[in-house]
DNA sequence: AAGCTACACAACCGCCCCCTG
DNA sequence: CCAGGGGGCGGTTGTGTAGCT
């Protein structure tokens, strides 16, 4: 048996909310609130509409404070950041904005952040002279290096079978290790590079930039090579510390030879679930991650 | 000027979580 | 403890608009 709909369809009305209806629920809201009841308010505030339309409506458009428009800089970074960090977690990312909702940011990034930080193009319309596409490169490239500004731009192709990994992009790794997943790849997450969530065919996966499943951490004796808890917007994260003590991955820190790292990565355990490296900040993790990589390609 | 296309954003759908009785 | 229902959420679709041909 089916679960009885929250509203009668055939008396509700869909589709845009007109300037009349705004008001009928601006105001019962003003007067009311919600009751406790968003499924009764319709009827109550006199409007032909589901209840959940009416939440819909009054959260993302007619509740006060509410901030449309451009995002600036900063809302950018905290966006891709959550997002780097947490996922497609709308909410939780719209709770560190404030005036920001769900939709609007699950809006904003799937029509200009992702094709941005993919490497689309972001023009709002469609270029037409050479010069306009050569200016959309650059400023493209601008905004990668400002998002990811160690060695995460893209540049060239990374062939598999290649052992020697000095000198080749980190983005190129994490793309190589996605078209060529090794058993052991399942268990590594990574977030910092591109936002990429991948899966291959087998089933086995890479996650990158989401590290929420990641539950337990592998502390080896070592100090400064362990577990950290960390919360981002409100969820606690753990991740392997291969860059150094403090604050994760510092630029002074020590890259893990293939010996320190390879346990790690195959011997997955209830105690060690795998590997959450901080790709975001500097040669230190580059180091890290390649440690990582030649293991993967030499397990 | 009209038709086509791409884009932005509002709104809907349906699943899941969690509270309550 | 369990079932039912409302709320919350993320994914998807629909619609209006602006630029291009």
């Amino acid at each position: 048996m089916g679960r009885a709909p929250c509203c009668d369809k055939a008396n509700v009305k869909k589709g845009p909310w007109s300037p009349e209806e705004d008001k009928q629920l601006k105001e019962y809201m003003e007067k009311h609130g919600t009751g406790g009841n968003w499924i009764a308010l319709p009827q109550k505030a006199g409007l032909r509409r589901c209840g959940k339309s009416c939440r819909l409506r009054w959260l993302n458009y007619l509740r006060p404070n509410i901030k449309h428009g451009d995002f600036s800089d900063e809302e950018d970074r905290i966006i891709c950041s959550l997002f780097a960090n947490i996922g497609s977690r709308w909410s939780i990312i719209a709770a560190q904005l404030p005036g920001r909702t769900d939709n609007d940011i699950k809006n904003y990034w799937n029509t200009k952040l992702k094709k941005r930080l993919m490497g689309q193009p972001t023009s709002h319309r469609k270029p037409h002279h050479q010069q306009q596409k050569k200016h959309q490169l650059q400023e493209q490239q601008q905004q990668q290096q400002q998002f990811f500004p160690s060695s995460f731009a893209v540049t060239a192709p990374f062939s598999s079978s290649a052992p020697d990994l000095e000198g080749i992009p980190i983005s190129h790794l994490l793309n190589s290790l996605v078209a060529h997943p090794t058993h052991q790849s399942g268990n590594l997450i990574v977030f910092g590079g591109d936002h990429h969530s991948c899966s291959s065919s087998d089933g086995s996966s890479i996650q990158i930039g989401y590290g929420r499943d990641f539950n337990h951490g592998l502390y080896n004796g070592r100090e400064n090579m362990g577990f950290e808890s960390h919360l981002y917007g409100g969820l606690e994260t753990e991740k392997l510390l291969l860059g150094g003590g403090g604050g994760g991955c510092e630029a002074s820190s020590i890259g893990y030879s293939f010996g320190e790292v390879k346990p790690t990565i195959a011997c997955p355990t209830d105690a060690c679930h795998g590997l959450y490296l901080d790709g975001r900040s500097g040669a230190a993790t580059d180091t890290s991650f390649r440690n990582i990589a030649s293991a993967m390609y030499h397990c």
